[in-house]
DNA sequence: TTATTACATTGCAATATTACGATAGATAGT
DNA sequence: ACTATCTATCGTAATATTGCAATGTAATAA
């Protein structure tokens, strides 16, 4: 049906799988560590570097602005994209939480 | 178009795009964090914790198994799943060196 | 063999995502 | 005001994902 039964699951399993569907398209991937890279974080060169139109890169920075990945500030004409520290660490030791529940050695199978 | 075009990003984003893609729905989390609690790993229990159908739930393993996070070996009628822990500390690098890789002084904005 | 149990696979309907052209809004310069 | 530039949003088409009933497969039990 295409819907996801999110009442099934914790609120902890649903803002998981919610974060990481941010991260499942490449696109997005490159817009992160573009902004990680770059000194300067104009938007503008997001266009040039990737090779999607400009509304296609608009929709994903919104993506990634409406999980608090991402902060853009006006800066005149054009808009300064950049990660939000904050946000980035939280989001982070939510991966990180999952990943370290797993005890490696574990010998089932 | 709902195509994602692949081949304008680099294999390593095209790879963790896909990995986070796993990720990316509670269902898959809720079974990933059942293995990693369970003493046992016995599939059938999955039907009866999450309130999904056994065609759906099956449709999610096969996903985690794609990915290699989780393998299945036949036990007797039932099959017993549990995770993989090379490609578990696999996956878990790559989302760390995507974390790390942003140094949190950025002082842009 | 037949029945049962446990999963996998198929096929389909409903919803979600991706991409982009066209258009709108907002700011700076003339 | 007019124009140019940059970004956001709308509308739409194509593809992907989710969920489940029905069916298939494989192993065990009677």
């Amino acid at each position: 049906m295409g819907v996801t039964k999110t009442d099934l699951f914790t609120d902890h399993q649903n803002e998981l799988a919610k974060v990481a569907k941010v991260f499942a398209h490449p696109a997005r991937i490159a817009i992160l560590e573009y902004l990680i890279h770059a000194d300067s974080c104009i938007n503008g060169d997001l266009v040039q570097e990737l090779g999607l139109a400009q509304a296609t890169i608009s929709q994903h920075l919104r993506e990634l602005k409406e999980t608090g990945l991402i902060k853009g500030s006006i800066e005149g004409v054009s808009v300064c994209y950049c990660i939000d520290p904050i946000r980035w660490t939280e989001v982070q030791n939510l991966f990180q939480g999952l990943f370290d529940g797993f005890p490696k050695i574990s010998g089932c199978c």
